[in-house]
DNA sequence: GGAAGCATATGATCCAAATCATAAGTGATC
DNA sequence: GATCACTTATGATTTGGATCATATGCTTCC
């Protein structure tokens, strides 16, 4: 596992912010005030195209982080929004930066943060370079995707919904994959 | 611009190695032995897929960095092939973490080169959810995508060369795009 | 308990992009 | 200057996923 270079943060630089199911932490193109770790609940980052369909960029759990590149940006490039009740905390921007400099090992933890997300993201483009829509379902149930919903998963993915319940309806008859209960599907 | 993190790192720590177009600097699952940077010519980062079928993660030109995460990774975890003759500075892994814990300014620095890499992934997983193959181009031209030729603009956002083809003959047809010579077309 | 809202699921139809095919232009190399 | 390799370009056909429609199961909430 990761180390947690927050460890090194003191207690006086987070803010504890309970939220409940849809408050939005903060908006794309507003001034960057720090960055978040999810102590309990879940947040996604996402993007509202022209059209009003929102695209899912990040998903933070329990632990996880979101918004560390915020960090050198002046304003947040995505809308966090609370997608399960919970709680985060809030360490400002210039405590981050602040430690980074009088702290290494904070430094290198952060940095390594960022360099684990970039290769996901890098992974994530792979994935979705995978035409058929089977076999992206399947390396996508296998990266651990499909946690939540098959909608969420269709999201992620690049699918419509209609298209990923087929899908997946034919990886059952393949053989590939067992439908276990509504809406619940794992690999054979 | 970004500010050049390296200049902090000693000129022993670096080792320049020039490169022919095909030439291979490393393999997926080789040993990381550090990061490069880009003098002169161009190389991509890429991953073979099964079919053999090969998909460009990355593309660093001149002054561009490559395999960054690397430094704190086992293992490669795609190829990086030149695409273009020139050279590259190696900078050795051990030097980057050494330096990483004794000069902040180089840590500061590496870190914003990460997460301006986190930021731009981000951003092309959006374009990638763009449905529509013109719309995705424009997205892409928009973006600076489209810099040499149009199989590799068609690779990177996932069409076939034939779709992007017919997708910009119909943007000029529209009048949103203009076909200024054999391959080459600029917004209008 | 009934209504509302959402996830699940599948059928029918349509269309855009993939696939297959062909050809011309361009640059490099022998 | 002939050949090879590659990019550009477009036509014909096919197909897989999008779209539209419908129905059911499961919570939640008044």
């Amino acid at each position: 596992m990761l180390p947690d270079p927050f460890s090194h943060l003191s207690a006086t630089a987070c803010r504890t912010i309970d939220m409940q199911k849809g408050d939005v932490l903060f908006r794309q193109s507003q001034t960057t005030s720090g960055l978040y770790r999810v102590v309990s609940g879940c947040v996604t980052l996402q993007r509202t195209g022209l059209g009003g369909d929102t695209l899912t960029l990040h998903r933070a759990m329990s632990g996880g982080f979101f918004a560390e590149a915020s960090v050198f940006s002046a304003t947040y490039h995505c809308d966090a929004v609370c997608t399960e009740a919970g709680s985060v905390t809030k360490i400002a921007k210039a405590n981050v930066v602040a430690t980074m400099h009088s702290n290494p090992a904070f430094s290198e933890g952060f940095t390594k943060l960022l360099a684990v997300q970039v290769q996901q993201y890098r992974a994530h483009i792979e994935l979705l370079a995978i035409p058929s829509a089977k076999e992206r379902i399947l390396a996508a149930v296998q990266a651990g995707y499909f946690d939540t919903t098959v909608i969420e998963l269709a999201t992620r993915i690049n699918l419509t919904h209609e298209a990923c319940y087929r899908a997946l309806r034919g990886l059952c008859d393949e053989g590939l994959m067992v439908r276990v209960d509504r809406g619940k599907y794992v690999l054979s």
